[in-house]
DNA sequence: TAAAAATACTCCATAGGTATTTTAT
DNA sequence: ATAAAATACCTATGGAGTATTTTTA
């Protein structure tokens, strides 16, 4: 089996159709449909049913096309890491969402800053859900995610800390005086419904809360009184006067990790990893 | 890049000899030579130093063969799994460590198997830390581990349980009276040394205390007075007559967790992880 | 009957082999 | 001086193209 054999096959079980998949890999259908044919009979397995006017997956071909994408991108991480490697300067792209503890991260890059042949780190800003796909394809080497909304699946990491969740509220309201609340006592408010944040592939869930993509418009919202969010403690610091940061007793804590792809042999992620687990 | 390339350019940088490598390739030297050459030249990188009496790898080599190992392995798994997946009756492997929890391991298996469709488990028995290598090249499918002595690094996984840790002493010990001890106290006996396992590459970490292989051994060990050890609860259940198992208080929690290639598409395996996280 | 995959055939790029040269210790 | 990698040259497999046939909804 050769990456140029998986390539072939992910474009056709993509495209479920033998012509377009050809015009997407830029070659004539011809080749390509013999070169599955090829696949098929080294496995000894079905991949695609065919009749002349449809091409649907086997279960085998399901299994394959999920492998075939994961190899694919694990191929172009490795040109991609194996290039960074030799480059004389070495880079070290950190993936990091736009919410991320300032603290933290100002922190880390500091100390980082201050160890014997540091390279030079790139923010790469970016929605949640993108980071895992960064480290596999070799775009990011190392990535700071959140659990448990983040999911470091097919990552080796580190916990960095562990933190509650604090309600934001509108300073006037009734709740912002106590000292702590329940999740309950925070989601049964009509007039202040949750703030609802895009989910994994950008679409937001169903609900009354307005729609925000990031703390400034929400925490606009709230000082509005048009709703009102539980998020990580450290996000709700240095809050504008208008608003109060209660925390939420029965919130799940949130634990901010340091992940890598598991195989990496960066010497400066290997450092930037040890220097944030000393914090 | 394709695979081919890889193989090859993985048999150099192991062997750091082109005529060995190609000899392992079962190729001729010179087509060996152009491969590596051609990758080079295509990556833009120098992978390997020759002089006509040594090679060696560059730093972007080393990622390089770092990578090369985990795509390698990746293909073979896809081959594997793909195969798997067009058999009419589908098999699961699931890896276990010799000492795993009997209790949990037969309600799972029970529980699965009253599942409609339930495919066919073979337990692969394993020695600990090979079950990570048995997932990523597709020989298992779904493992159960044990944090933190196992690493999860590149999988995806669920926690089943976790339990506290008990050390197993001769019944007549003076501590064994006790309703908890502490780790310093029961490794501070000199006259009952810690029993020692095989470490991840099956040597024997340094101490004074004997080499042991599976728990009939450990336990005849302890019971002769000749050694302690603190292992999982659940480990320490049904023991006999002349053991006593004592709470550790302050050793670290050992969580049981199912895990499985995060690509893994497998029906099957998805099948038995749920009915896992529900026992 | 028409859209789409498979087959027939041709060509050439390139992987691989053998013989030889170059190189560095 | 010699072990080992690189180069030169040759062969042939097989990957890709065009033209055509087969298939089935």
């Amino acid at each position: 089996m050769e990456i140029r054999e998986l390539r072939y096959f992910a474009a056709v079980a993509e495209e479920l159709h033998f012509g377009k998949a050809a015009q997407r890999l830029e070659m004539a259908q011809p080749p390509l449909s013999r070169a599955i044919a090829r696949l098929e009979r080294q496995l000894g397995v079905t991949l695609l049913e065919r009749t002349s006017r449809s091409v649907t997956l086997t279960e085998a071909g399901a299994v394959l096309l999920s492998e075939a994408r994961s190899i694919l991108s694990a191929v172009a991480a490795a040109e991609r890491r194996t290039r960074q490697a030799a480059q004389s300067r070495p880079r070290l792209v950190l993936a990091v969402k736009s919410g991320t503890a300032g603290g933290l991260l100002a922190k880390l890059l500091d100390a980082y800053r201050a160890e014997p042949g540091a390279a030079t780190v790139d923010l790469l800003l970016c929605e949640a859900h993108q980071q895992q796909e960064l480290l596999h394809n070799g775009q990011a080497d190392v990535a700071l995610l959140h659990l448990p909304f983040d999911s470091t699946a097919g990552l080796d990491s580190e916990i960095l800390y562990t933190e509650g969740q604090v309600a934001i509220l509108p300073a006037s309201h009734h709740l912002a005086g106590r000292s702590q609340v329940r999740v309950a006592e925070v989601s049964a408010l009509p007039e202040l419904p949750m703030a609802r944040w895009p989910d994994h592939d950008g679409s937001y869930p169903a609900g009354p809360g307005p729609e925000v993509k990031n703390l400034t418009q929400l925490f606009q919202l709230i000082a509005l009184g048009q709703a009102t969010v539980i998020i990580p403690e450290s996000a709700g610091t240095d809050l504008r006067r208008d608003l109060a940061a209660v925390p939420v007793l029965d919130a799940p804590p949130v634990t901010t990790v340091i992940a890598w792809p598991p195989q990496s042999r960066l010497r400066a992620a290997a450092d930037l990893i040890r220097v944030a687990t000393r914090l």
